[in-house]
DNA sequence: TAGTTAATTAACCAATTGGTGAAATAATGG
DNA sequence: CCATTATTTCACCAATTGGTTAATTAACTA
């Protein structure tokens, strides 16, 4: 794999590392507050791998604090993932355009008043 | 893995996929080009594994014509990914902010005059 | 010091991934 | 029909991933 948009990538293709950047965005939480809402469902080892990937992907930080691990999101690798697609961007909101215009054509008047997207600028 | 975001991020999780991401983005491409700039590092069985990671993350559509495969974007799918880390923009935006006040503080009148990033709204 | 809580490491396992070469299928063109 | 071009399928392999249990380390606390 190697480079660093394919490691973030693939920190993010897990159900339970996602849930763990959102705990995470809404603040420091230690292991076992990340842990707490799996460990029906797996076991603490289960966990710290997970945190090794999303550390190693660069997606979160973790430090010592006495026996505690808090950690936080590092919100540069998510930009970085963000400025990625952003190259896509224009593609789906032309696609978006296109289907406006076709709208318009069938039933002008009823389509799409203010809706969603304004198209900045 | 199971969910349609895990396998989107996962597909995202290759060079080889992202650039041929690139290339579809140019507009419509037959195997054989998508192909064509890894076919010194490996075979063509791997591209058509590596297409079809796109194809079965929805990445990508696969049509027939003739003896080709034309293959196109999907924007839906790229979207999905992006509308789910627009949740996070919030986050490093913050920091950003952050960063800009702190620097505020240490040298006043030298620092961010309208660089980067003019907050929306 | 002994016990408890927090977290990691080690050794292992099954399933998935990313690649291969060889053979098969599909469609075109002479 | 035969040869050629485009693409896929098959059977295989090594490395990685995501999980396990058992043992270990680290730091606090009584």
């Amino acid at each position: 794999m190697a480079d660093s948009l394919s490691q973030t990538f693939a920190a993010l293709a897990d159900p339970t590392r996602r849930a763990m950047l959102a705990r995470l965005s809404q603040g420091e939480a230690n292991v076992s507050d990340l842990a707490k809402p799996f460990l029906k469902e797996m076991s603490l080892p289960a966990i710290t791998k997970h945190i090794k990937v999303l550390e190693s992907a660069g997606l979160v930080t973790k430090t010592k604090e006495a026996q505690y691990r808090p950690c936080r999101l590092n919100e540069e690798a998510l930009r970085e993932v963000a400025d990625w697609i952003e190259h896509y961007r224009v593609f789906w909101e032309e696609s978006f355009d296109r289907l406006e215009a076709y709208l318009k054509t069938v039933s002008p008047r009823k389509s799409t008043k203010g809706k969603r997207h304004a198209h900045k600028k």
